[in-house]
DNA sequence: AGTCTACATATTACATGTAACATGTCAAGG
DNA sequence: CCTTGACATGTTACATGTAATATGTAGACT
């Protein structure tokens, strides 16, 4: 038997990963934002070749961006990418789901069920940044359905990247229970393994979104032009 | 006007990281090979920075995989892995040719009618290299008819490390026609503009190399059995 | 023979060195 | 005032150094 588990990766390069893109998705390091390899280098109090890799596998995931001969900055996504985004994200998720309803397990969706309940306390509490924490578990669940890796790994790059790219786009308390009672009924149509009402359903949900960032994007750009 | 564009990336990474990849597509560098960074290095000639970090990128494009502390080896894809591959593929083709149907610009369809004809080219003459680049560049320009970058990205990327998976599953003169006359069909689709006989058609594509892989593994398999 | 250990070798993972290049500042000159 | 250019600063991209670790092999022991 094994004595025990290594449970943390062991490697610089994967906790400053880790570090730099958690700073990323809660907004500490906003889309713009330089990362230098020296200065996050001293900042950690890590040399610069761990923090150059990570920073590299930023870029490959799409969380950050190279500019040539200047280094990488925070990925920053205007309305063109964020919609390209989406576009992605509705074909990998719907496939997925569609591909989920028949071959996901009960135990996927007893962790979806349970991953809705918590995202329901969220909304209650009023917590956002809760809120968006369910909201990444769920889709990123989604792509577990269909019991396919190569799918769920760019289910789950992609979430991310939209959490960028929408800017985290703060939504109204209404909008959070619509997202819900939208997640639930896919849920429903996935646990009556319809295929059909299972993708209609998040269809709709992506629908819902595309529309509220597009009208979120023009009252901002309305704002802006008015000064 | 500027004196003279900057056809070359000019970076030592690139260079090296399209060396290698062009090495392991072509089968020099066949799966499971290990990627030795001092190695190549000293073969490349270059030093050890810019390898290991074409190699970093070859890991994050799937072409490469590592094993922890023994650093990288050429991607080894099992029967389970090539289907999940190609299930990934199909899922994003198809929404690429299905959106593309209506967003494609006539010179992206003529695009394809030109790599068609030069397949046609390859069959004539018995060229299996000249058909499997000519397919490379058919599945990814059906990526590109989206004109969304994010899923041409993933296309390229699936469809590359299908090459790999596939092991360039040696395909009989008679499935290589069979092949430009799938691909045909879609085209013809396509310049209908019409999104569900596009994705009919590939699908109907997906479905051959899909069982034309399962037998061939049952076979090569029971020739294993037999020793 | 078969297993085990010690040693030699090679590699990874991280650290550090450095030339070329980009950017900002500031003062001289139009 | 605006432009120009030398200088200072900071960064990238590539090169090299090094401790810990994995692997292969030969020889000792059972």
């Amino acid at each position: 038997m094994k004595p025990r588990a290594k449970l943390q990766s062991e490697r610089l390069v994967d906790k400053v990963y880790a570090i730099l893109r958690a700073h990323i998705l809660h907004g500490e390091l906003p889309p713009g934002h330089p990362l230098s390899v020296p200065e996050l280098s001293r900042q950690l109090g890590v040399s610069r070749s761990p923090v150059r890799e990570a920073v590299l596998q930023l870029v490959a995931d799409g969380l950050a961006q190279e500019k040539a001969r200047k280094g990488a900055v925070v990925a920053h996504f205007g309305l063109e990418d964020a919609l390209q985004i989406l576009e992605a994200r509705e074909v990998l998720e719907v496939a997925s789901v569609r591909i989920g309803a028949t071959r996901a397990s009960t135990k996927d969706l007893a962790l979806l069920h349970l991953v809705l309940q918590t995202q329901a306390q969220t909304i209650q509490e009023g917590d956002l940044e809760g809120y968006q924490a369910t909201d990444l578990q769920f889709h990123k669940l989604l792509g577990t359905l269909s019991h396919n890796p190569v799918l769920e790994r760019m289910v789950g790059l992609l979430k991310d990247q939209s959490h960028l790219a929408l800017e985290s786009a703060a939504r109204s308390l209404a909008q959070l229970e619509r997202g819900l009672h939208e997640h639930h009924a896919v849920l429903a149509a996935l646990e009556a393994r319809n295929p059909e009402q299972a993708s209609k359903a998040l269809l709709k949900h992506f629908k819902r979104i595309r529309e509220s960032l597009e009208s979120w994007l023009a009252a901002k750009n309305e704002w802006r032009d008015k000064r």
